[in-house]
DNA sequence: TAGATTGTTAATCGATTAACAATC
DNA sequence: TAGATTGTTAATCGATTAACAATC
């Protein structure tokens, strides 16, 4: 009985990092634990894992901790991890190709049908296992397929107008690796994964540091 | 003549945003910008923007606003993208294939000279121009070319001894695409890039707007 | 029961927004 | 000069941390 609505971003953006470390636990045998334990793992405060936690209601035991099991369980439940999702990934190029592959996804339920391209030496064949098909019938294959997600791997110039089309089939969500920011009604989910973004924030932080190590190195 | 010192990740991660935004007026011949008109395409407020800016400098002009090229420069200078970096790829997989591949990097002056991988059917082979060679000559190879960052596209179960081989051969920065939390020295940066993670929020996402139209369905 | 640890309220801290004097 | 817009200080908002009563 989730208390859910009004969970901050913040919050949210930390449940895959609880999901991952109590599936590690669990790997390890480990089946009870305090929010003082996870807290030396994480990383966060006591306060905030117990805090991020009740949220979405009370998976704890006074005196005891939590039941590692249970808990994973539960965050799993959270992000909608107990059902399965049905992607397509438009854009056939090394990125899309290799997130067709990526085993793992499908592990956690996430299931790529199909992959589309505009590439005529691309369209028909069959990359370790994923058929791709022509652009043209993205359309109808969303619709037939009820699929859910649309991963875009294509280059940025054409990503808007492959968000359009893929809204306009009913898609719920768009998982997007080019460097736009997409716009789409409110009710389609965009998650981004930006790596230029990634790549240049690495490059201040290198920056960053020898600046700091510099100045370390004149105070001596 | 930037003030640095204790910038906060917040605003750090925005630096990107206005970079690729600067760029792109650049590209529409767009020479001049007010915090007001930067704040209607970024999303963020003009009170941000003004502030987010001036932790590096003052580069507005009152009464006239920002000039595009100029400011672009700058936070490309800020950024640490107006020199050359040296990268290496540990993990021939798909997507690190797809990272080596990926020639948009290299327009930003991420050269990726080498990848390492443990599998003797692709050591010694080209890959798109860049060899591959054994892992056991990570460490000589970026003592050699003096390699500064180390992208990792191994399983996670061998990501963290990868950087430690990167760490002891000198490495500055580590592209993380496995799903661990990596374990460096403080003079060494990790920046991650969890594909599950994002995949997950965005599963999170999807079924909350479903909860979300369930409910407003239901008050009708 | 005594000890441990949660759930939750209150205090603190930091980031965002508002306001406005400075100035181009 | 008058209008516009910055740089910057002050106010607000939200997220994190601390504290502790509840309770297993």
């Amino acid at each position: 009985m989730p208390k859910n609505r009004n969970i901050s971003m913040a919050v949210i953006r930390r449940l895959p990092k609880y999901n991952r470390c109590l599936g590690d636990l669990l790997e390890r045998e480990i089946y009870r634990i305090s929010s003082k334990e996870l807290s030396g793992i994480l990383g966060f405060t006591a306060s905030q894992i117990r805090q991020d936690l009740n949220n979405f209601g009370g998976f704890g035991q006074q005196g005891y901790g939590y039941n590692v099991e249970e808990l994973h369980n539960e965050i799993q439940k959270i992000l909608g991890l107990t059902k399965d999702y049905k992607a397509v990934v438009v854009g056939v190029g090394n990125l899309g190709q290799a997130i067709a592959n990526h085993t793992n996804f499908e592990k956690h339920g996430f299931k790529i049908l199909a992959m589309f391209d505009i590439n005529p030496n691309l369209i028909g064949l069959q990359i370790r296992g994923t058929p791709v098909y022509d652009n043209k019938e993205l359309h109808g294959y969303i619709k037939e397929n009820d699929v859910e997600i649309g991963v875009i791997t294509t280059p940025k110039e054409v990503a808007q107008s492959v968000a359009d089309e893929l809204v306009e089939a009913g898609i719920k969500a768009i998982w997007n690796f080019a460097p736009v920011d997409l716009k789409v009604p409110e009710d389609v989910v965009v998650e981004d994964v930006h790596l230029n973004e990634s790549l240049f924030i690495m490059s201040y932080l290198i920056k960053e540091k020898e600046m700091l190590k510099a100045l370390e190195d004149q105070e001596k």
